[in-house]
DNA sequence: CTGTTAGCGCATTCAC
DNA sequence: GTGAATGCGCTAACAG
């Protein structure tokens, strides 16, 4: 264990004082560049890391982040994301944090723009960004860049935007996962239907919410599909979640008019709808994929009445983007990567009840 | 956000100085059995919690920990384990730990012991243990007891033992899984044959290592898939994994004498050896599980030689086992839970690049 | 522009 | 048994 060296170790090593180190490592202040250079030649060779116990003891300045992402419900995952948020605040309770909560209505742009416009008046330190819009995401970066305040997003990525960091799931790769289990998965042995299709459904009429995600999702499914030589066999419907009649008219249509359906594959998290449908019409000899693991959809999967869902750490990206925020604001450490890929998981009934929440654990 | 009391405010309100709220925080000298009850009353109504970093910076004490488990080399799982422990004492680099390694032949039950006799002498502050051989585990177990020194475990608990903290994994869940997996997934349409079986591949001769972790995931295994009522399907066979020639010969021998297999399951994580057989054999069409994301497989599964591996996150236990004894000796702060179960991941080709440590990117 | 210095909250040592 | 005093490495304010 080599001795870590101090700022005053540096301030010696250089012949300057502890407070220019301190100026150069924070970037505040005027330092002549002669003393500047000599201070970082020292810190590059000895690979001074901050103490960032002390760190965090001697701060003065408390910070003020603000977090926008669209409102949710207890179990959903928006509110999963939220979870991991809390956890990392609770985790750095003893940094000077404030934290204050802008959420908008995801299926309502309007709703989003008047959220959005009133948060660089906040003058927040920092702001946690999670997106369903991209035009008025963007501008809220721009707005937020003009006035310097750093940003990072979850669960997507904007393109175009310079976050200090994104922790975002590659939806295209969801998409392929998907294709890959529903392809394997469909009704295994004995009750296997003999000319196998595969169903895709899509909500008619989607709220804005994310549509954007599953058109990726759905990219990759396809992309699956043709790959593997068996595009013919998937059967799109149009199915209308919101309209618990219409939905259930419409699903049992589908398998009717195509009988050889063995597995369904959804693009969006509300499996839970469609497994009840199924269930009740005792289809449950059909293959039922679906993305997220809110409650809805875990009960589903411990009824046996889903096969799996695709899972994609909504907490861990909620936690991760605050460390990130805070290494930025107290350390002034950027991520040497800025956009950070989350994990994909698989859950099955199986490995269902060892998915916690891994922050929790740690 | 309520500000946080300090123990000064503790002491204030309580009407004694901070040293004494000091002493009766760590159960340290001798407080008075009055003064202790006015304190703890305080503590409790308060809600008083350390301030970590303040603690880590006033802490002049150092500790040392010792890390003893089977010696492993790069990219096995129980290099990845060490990896965890590295990201750990990284993370905490800020708080005066000395961490030492005691490696063992997890073949040679000689090694172990001689290994785990030597611990104590060396008297460290705390042990971390990655058990292989129970009665050797037991034994340390008992003397670390009797010098009050704790333990956490990794990978396996040990009946009997009392550590501060375990990190494991289920193992029957994991076979259980793998159950489900290979009934699910066997060779998909149109390659199938017709009347499906399944393989089930043992080490002949296997060393000490984990020979217990394999039959429980056996017994997992063999538990769904007679819950499945497909018990018969299942076809066992021997296989002399470390003896290239014989291994070869036993395959090849096993798929002429059961041509409808369509699916093999592995109960360790040598998966590769066999991938490679079937592969040089030009017997892709056969669906390959194995167990833990060794470089090896994880080459297998991105060749498209192997399906998937059921991985229990190695890492994550190293580092949530250092994380655990850093807290229990710095902050005295005991884990509600002792047990931890880790999750356990399904990994195929599809989201095995978005499976790194999670770890590194927090 | 640069050096000096007073705390931050806690652990520890030393008087009482 | 208990309280006061010191210092951990750093930030931030102030004095040069």
């Amino acid at each position: 264990m080599a001795k870590q060296l101090t700022i005053a170790d540096i301030a010696k090593l250089s012949g300057v004082s502890a407070g220019t180190v301190d100026r150069i490592l924070h970037n505040r202040g005027k330092v002549a560049p002669a003393t500047r250079a000599a201070v970082e030649k020292v810190l590059q060779e000895s690979g001074y890391r901050f103490n960032i116990h002390t760190s965090a003891v001697a701060l003065k300045k408390g910070y003020r982040i603000t977090v926008t992402m669209p409102s949710s419900v207890d179990g959903e995952y928006w509110n999963q994301m939220l979870n991991g948020i809390g956890h990392a605040l609770d985790e750095f309770s003893d940094i000077k944090l404030e934290c204050g909560f802008c959420f908008y209505n995801p299926f309502d742009m309007y709703s989003c723009r008047t959220v959005f416009e009133s948060i660089p008046a906040q003058e927040p330190d920092a702001v946690l960004i999670g997106p369903v819009f991209p035009d008025e995401t963007m501008k809220l970066c721009n707005s937020l860049k003009n006035r310097n305040i750093p940003y990072v997003f979850v669960d997507e990525d904007i393109p175009g935007s310079s976050p200090v960091a994104s922790y975002s799931t590659d939806q295209t790769a969801c998409g392929r996962l998907m294709g890959k289990l529903l392809h394997l998965t469909s009704t295994p042995p004995p009750f296997r239907k003999l000319n196998i299709e595969y169903g895709l459904f899509q909500p008619s009429a989607t709220g804005a919410e994310s549509s954007y995600k599953q058109e990726k999702r759905e990219a990759g499914f396809t992309g699956y599909f043709s790959e593997a030589g068996l595009s013919g066999k998937i059967k799109k419907a149009d199915i209308p979640l919101l309209n618990p009649h219409e939905c259930e008219k419409s699903v049992l249509g589908f398998l009717h008019d195509h009988p050889d359906i063995n597995g369904i594959a959804l693009m969006h998290s509300r499996g839970d709808i469609i497994a009840d449908i199924l269930n009740r019409n005792r289809m449950e000899g059909i293959t039922l994929l679906a993305f997220d693991l809110t409650a809805g959809n875990r009960k589903c999967i411990m009824d046996g009445k889903m096969t799996a869902v695709i899972s994609q750490h909504p907490e861990m990206q909620g936690f991760s983007a605050v460390k990130s925020i805070i290494r930025y604001l107290l350390y002034k450490q950027c991520d040497k990567k800025i956009s950070h890929r989350m994990p994909i998981d698989i859950v099955v009934a199986e490995n269902l009840p060892y998915c916690r929440n891994y922050l929790a654990e740690l």
